[in-house]
RNA sequence: GGCUAGGUGGCAGAGUGGUCAUGCAGCGGACUGCAACUCCGCCCACGCCGGUUCGAUUCCGACCCUAGCCUCCA
């Protein structure tokens, strides 16, 4: 089974093949770092961070996300908060490569910033200007979007029609309506560079296309964003691109992710609904919103929900409490394959559903093994599986020992069981029921297993 | 209005021209001193109307509905 992607330009699922063989090219439009990143702008970076890991097992990957780091929101957020754009920039980065960590998403190899590659876009833009494809106008560098045959094939749209629908008021000094913005200029007090069209800042797609230009190269394998990123974003990227590039495509595989709802409604500042990953991870396990960000395919719409999260965290439960008490050593570990149908179904255009079903197989032939051997076998086999999918990468006593607010300590548990075991062995079972109680009003539930009495906080 | 995705059981969510998704929840049973965990079994389904077919949830067409994009947005 080769892998296969559903690539957007093409409207289908297709088979993946590298432009060098063993050698993938991944470019991910990263966040703009002017606030926290909420639970929508989790999904790319999960999902993608999945994609990665697969691509990782067979091929040499280079991966790049970028940090937009020159933006005008992050200019308002300048003025309303008093505080510099550099300490505003760097705050959010940090914090969301920790938020996204938390969610079990390894660092890309490459993360470009914006402001670091003005010097490209710059050359770009020339490039572009001097092969007639844009055009200077009262200090703004526009594209000209009738010189570029093929522009509106990513996102489906027809120029004539997008021209007559059109609801944007036209800015004076553009030729056309659709013509936008690859240098624009800037006042003294926000961040400018010079250039020769005098002292300004770039527009928002030229960025992704210099700095994949720059650490990929002209042709990327693979690009992949937020659906809402077609258009106008991933249309204006290709096109520069491939007009800088003499008509080289740009990306060979375009993957976009579907949106987010909330309880049936779109997340917006406005209706307050906007959940920030930051916030969640202090009361919820990274693993659980990782898992829920992963319960529906990539492409799909996901409703978020308080039962969306329940959900996920049972999952985990079961998943975690097959392989608790199971002592796996490194070299079962290492000896470990992760299983044929869970690697097919993330084959294919990355059904992490479907993975997820052959995971819980898995760990439903693990409980049913009674064979020692065999039961340490499934078990290397789950944490294999865990490490492609990010998930299971806690230790399952503190698993379940970690996620609750109860405020006894392990060792007053350990102890009361140890006299609720005495107690079960002298038949006085009011005793062992009575700590038993205790322990529930407690938050801790007791598991009487062959191999003794092992507890989880929480119920159930 | 245009474009692009969807509409599956109580919920979430895969998939398929004729036999099981999976998970959560519910029900019955096993295990247990009683529970919990686990196991076994069960319940509940493919928006609507036509068409193709021996047979369609799955293919085709119309219709209805939903979401996203068309303006910054993952």
């Amino acid at each position: 089974m080769t892998l296969q992607l559903h690539d957007t330009l093409q409207g289908k699922k297709v088979p993946f093949v590298p432009l060098k063989e063993g050698e993938v090219t991944m470019y991910l439009c990263g966040p703009t770092v002017y606030n926290y990143a909420h639970i929508g702008n989790a999904r790319p970076a999960v999902v993608f961070d999945l994609l990665a890991r697969l691509l990782r097992r067979s091929y040499k990957l280079t991966f790049a996300r970028n940090i937009t780091d020159v933006d005008d929101k992050i200019n308002a957020a300048s003025v309303e908060t008093g505080k510099p754009i550099d300490e505003i920039t760097a705050r959010f980065i940090t914090a969301y490569n920790d938020d996204m960590a938390a969610l079990g998403v390894r660092p890309p190899d490459i993360e470009p910033r914006a402001t670091q590659h003005v010097g490209e876009m710059v050359a770009m833009i020339k490039t572009l200007i001097d092969k007639g494809f844009a055009y200077e106008a009262e200090g703004h560098v526009l594209f000209d979007v009738s010189s570029d045959e093929s522009y509106g094939t990513l996102s489906k749209r027809d120029l004539r029609e997008m021209i007559a629908g059109s609801r944007v008021e036209v800015a004076p000094y553009k030729k056309a309506a659709h013509d936008f913005v690859l240098w624009k200029p800037s006042t003294p007090e926000l961040p400018g560079w010079d250039s020769p069209w005098g002292r300004g800042r770039p527009g928002w797609h030229i960025e992704c296309s210099a700095m994949a230009e720059k650490h990929l190269g002209t042709t990327i394998d693979i690009h992949a964003g937020g659906r809402d990123l077609v258009f106008p974003h991933h249309e204006n990227e290709m096109a520069q691109s491939s007009c800088a590039h003499d008509g080289a495509p740009f990306a060979r595989y375009w993957l976009h992710n579907g949106f987010l709802s909330m309880d049936q409604t779109k997340m917006s500042k406005s209706l307050g609904n906007v959940l920030l990953v930051h916030e969640l991870i202090k009361t919820i396990p990274g693993e659980v919103i990782r898992l829920a960000l992963l319960s529906a395919h990539y492409k799909q719409p996901l409703d978020w929900s308080d039962e969306t999260l329940e959900s996920a965290r049972r999952m985990l439960d079961r998943l975690y409490g097959a392989v608790q008490g199971v002592e796996v050593s490194e070299a079962d570990r290492a000896a470990a394959d992760v299983p044929g149908d869970l690697i097919a179904a993330l084959e294919d255009d990355l059904n992490s559903p479907r993975a997820m079903a052959a995971f819980f197989a898995l760990a439903k032939e693990l409980n049913k093994a009674t064979d020692d051997r065999k039961r340490i076998t499934l078990a290397a086999q789950m944490y294999a599986s865990g490490d492609l999918l990010g998930l299971l990468a806690n230790d399952p006593e503190e698993w379940f020992a970690g996620h609750a607010t109860g405020d006894l300590a392990s060792d007053d548990i350990e102890a009361l069981i140890e006299k609720r075991n005495a107690a079960k062995a002298e038949r006085d079972f009011e005793t062992a029921d009575i700590i038993r109680d205790q322990l529930m009003a407690a938050g801790i539930t007791i598991q009487d297993g062959r191999e003794g009495t092992t507890w989880r906080r929480g119920q159930g």
